[in-house]
DNA sequence: AGCACGCCGACT
DNA sequence: GTCGGCGTGCTC
């Protein structure tokens, strides 16, 4: 084939249904493109693609191809088990293999920048410094220069316990007395020995280690049981084999405070893989994966990307938790993935929770994975006391009743602290005339409007839609405009005045923006008697030492909750809040107020424990056939009026009519307009994963070729988290 | 997803 | 007379 031309498909990062054929120069290096960054021409600009495939076509064929513009990578950014496990998570979410692509590499790699530096440097006196220390002026400078003379030490090192020292390394070395070298990523031994592991956390430990090939360990152990011990331990032993470990934590739980355990007791460097880090950061953990130098790999969601090319061991903490679930572009499910990933590279995989996924406690009773169990709290004797408060006819303030204030009261005069915990945020949940009954809805959406800064704006929390109160009634003109319900603002309001002697926090996405605000928060408040107000952001995560109280306000909207996983949902939350109270000599209460005493997901929880509720819960599942007794895909579609809705829908129904799996809908979604978009929903479900699988793959297709589908946004969700 | 093209309202 | 609104269609 004399006049033959390469040619090559690249996986775009758009949502293209396939690749994208472009013909290769001459001048492009002949070694293989798979897995290789591609700058291309697309449409009048250009971009940044993946390869994927590449063969010699006769010169003919070619036809109208443009040609690559640039090779980025000389050898393949994506390949071994991280390539196919990508390809095959395309397949499985039915996504196009370039998003999936796009999604697993950071932002500065998508967009072709270089792969960065990652060598790991040090500082070290210099022999001008050896001889000119007993000279140096004594302050911070000649401390630094003291520090330096007992040893090198690495920039993390210094970074995480020598704040300001590149002040000091700059002025030094420019004067040769202090040098910067490349150290091995591997520095350090452990400074803090481990601590000795009781017989269940070391039969856990023991079960884990046992194994060095592909098998899934569920830990479920109570809150306080020192699960992170046997985390630390697993690792320290895949460490010991010369084997990396990728640690994948909830967006909440990251913080410095965990990175710095591990560091110390590890001995290794820690890279962090987070939304909150510096893209450069981000890019140069990714990298110093790819590459070998990252050993421990400590990340939230999209860490579950990283190349392991010496994989040894991956653990899931807190491995219930919703954010696992991206919830827009490619909607992969991170626990998921990972053991996916586990079982490719062969490797042990080990998922943690005091609230086990009742997807995970099915798997473990149906004899999948190893359950290992730890029912003991380590040290600390008692679990907290949880009482259910009927607030039935009771008197509310800022919906409070009053034993929960009579607690609040007694728990600070004891010199303890309290957290109150409300999943609002907000004033008030809702703007309404007493008159006519009118209510602040949002205008592009089917959703009251919540109500802000102490009763002066009107917030949509889904999208974000701002105005500020009405003087008067829109509708009746009369002024009995009143906040209905409470959100954590107005219960802050109440307490600070009734408490006024004691500080008062809220802490929830309207209050603290940043990650490090909210343990300043608490730093400020120390031991001290005081309350905190929160969402969802302190259900789990930061220690607060002397916490003896917690209550929980307005569960009630969480029980009747149309959404299968709803129960599952409120009894995790429930379970982690109560876990937050109570310490080795004072025990923690825990009161849950509610107009639904008898209810039983409550009276499961309190009187039989968490795991007779997933029993029952489990049992109603399988009877209702909902997962993880089937499984389902959720075909979404919107667009500004109904009608290409319902037509897309519809149509997309008619060409599934003969397939052997349930479909359901069109369905009005739970919120029939959001954003000023009309939002419909289509529901696959099989008991059988292949025959859903197998249907989506004869139906995608189609439906990116349908007429009607232009007309519309659409997204499909296979393993939907909810129902929404 | 971007990005253009293409027809209908309020402004220099 | 234009600037710009977003509906529609395309990108190898």
């Amino acid at each position: 084939m004399p006049d033959a031309v390469r040619r090559v498909a690249v996986a775009l990062p758009r949502p293209l249904p396939t690749p994208f054929d472009y013909c290769l120069d001459a001048n492009v290096a002949a070694s293989p493109l798979r897995g290789c960054r591609l700058r291309v021409p697309l449409g009048r600009g250009e971009t940044v693609g993946i390869a994927v495939d590449e063969a010699q076509v006769p010169q003919g064929d070619t036809g109208a191809l443009k040609s690559v513009l640039e090779r980025i990578d000389a050898v393949p950014i994506l390949q071994g088990e991280l390539w196919s496990s990508l390809v095959w998570l395309a397949r499985y979410l039915h996504a196009p293999v370039g998003e999936v692509l796009a999604t697993a590499l950071p932002a500065s790699l998508r967009q072709g920048a270089a792969l960065p530096e990652t060598q790991a440097h040090g500082w070290r006196l210099s022999e001008a410094g050896h001889t000119a220390l007993a000279g140096l002026r004594a302050g911070a400078p000649r401390r630094f220069a003291e520090l330096l003379a007992t040893r090198e030490h690495s920039e993390e090192d210094l970074d995480a316990r020598h704040p300001g020292w590149r002040a000091h390394a700059r002025s030094l070395a420019k004067r040769d007395l202090v040098e910067r070298i490349k150290i091995d990523a591997v520095v350090a031994a452990p400074t803090v020995p481990p601590p000795v592991l009781n017989d269940e956390q070391r039969a856990a430990a023991d079960a884990i280690a046992s194994n060095e090939s592909f098998s899934v360990a569920l830990l479920d152990g109570v809150t306080g049981s020192g699960k992170t011990e046997v985390y630390l331990d697993a690792i320290a032993r895949t460490l010991a084999r010369g084997r990396q470990a990728l640690v994948l934590v909830p967006e909440i739980g990251l913080t410095p405070q965990m990175l710095e355990r591990f560091r110390t007791r590890l001995g290794v460097p820690i890279h962090a893989l987070h939304s909150g880090l510096p893209e450069g950061e981000r890019a140069r953990s990714w990298t110093a994966a790819l590459r070998g130098q990252a050993r421990v790999i400590v990340g939230t969601r999209s860490a579950a990307f990283v190349p392991l090319p010496e994989a040894g061991l991956i653990v899931v903490d807190e491995e219930h938790d919703g954010s696992y679930k991206q919830f827009d572009g490619i909607r992969y499910h991170a626990r998921d993935f990972a053991i996916v990933r586990a079982k490719a590279l062969g490797i042990p995989i080990v998922l943690g929770s005091a609230t086990p996924s009742l997807e995970s406690l099915h798997n473990a009773q149906a004899g999948r994975y190893a359950h290992l169990r730890l029912h003991r709290r380590a040290g600390s004797a008692h679990p907290p006391q949880v009482r259910v408060i009927d607030v039935r006819k009771r008197p509310l303030q800022a919906g409070l009743g009053p034993e929960a204030v009579a607690a609040i009261e007694s728990t600070l005069a004891a010199g303890g602290q309290v957290l109150v915990f409300r999943n609002r945020r907000g004033y008030a949940p809702v703007l309404l005339c007493h008159d006519c009954g009118w209510s602040a809805q949002c205008r592009h959406c089917d959703s009251p409007m919540t109500v802000h800064g102490a009763g002066r704006r009107l917030i949509c929390h889904h999208c974000g839609a701002q105005r500020p109160v009405p003087p008067a009634c829109p509708q009746c003109a009369g002024l009995a405009l009143q906040p209905q319900g409470n959100g954590t603002e107005r219960i802050e309001e109440f307490l600070s005045q009734y408490f006024a002697n004691v500080p008062v926090l809220r802490i929830d996405r309207g209050s603290t923006q940043a990650r490090d605000g909210l343990q300043k928060h608490l730093d400020a408040l120390g031991t001290h008697p005081g309350i905190l107000i929160g969402t969802q952001m302190l259900a789990k995560g930061h220690d607060l030492p002397n916490l003896t109280l917690v209550v929980v306000v307005g569960i009630d909207e969480g029980l009747f909750s149309a959404d299968f996983r709803a129960g599952e949902k409120l009894a995790q939350l429930l379970v982690q809040v109560a876990g937050r109270a109570g310490r080795a000599d004072k025990p923690g209460a825990v009161l849950l107020q509610t107009h639904h005493p008898d209810h039983p997901l409550l009276q499961t929880l309190v009187t039989q424990g968490y795991h007779a509720f997933a029993d029952g819960e489990l049992a109603e599942r399988e009877a209702a056939g909902f997962p993880p007794f089937a499984h389902m895909a959720l075909l979404r579609a919107e667009a500004k009026h109904g009608d290409p809705v319902m037509h897309f829908l519809q149509a997309a129904k008619r060409h599934a009519a003969d397939v052997a799996i349930e479909v359901h809908g069109p369905l009005a979604a739970p919120m029939p307009r959001r954003a000023g978009y009309q939002r419909m929903q289509l529901i696959l479900s099989s008991p059988s994963r292949a025959a859903l699988q197998s249907v989506l793959d004869a139906w995608v297709p189609l439906l990116y070729a349908m007429p009607e589908a232009r007309r519309v946004r659409w997204s499909l969700d296979v393993d939907p988290a909810d129902l929404y």
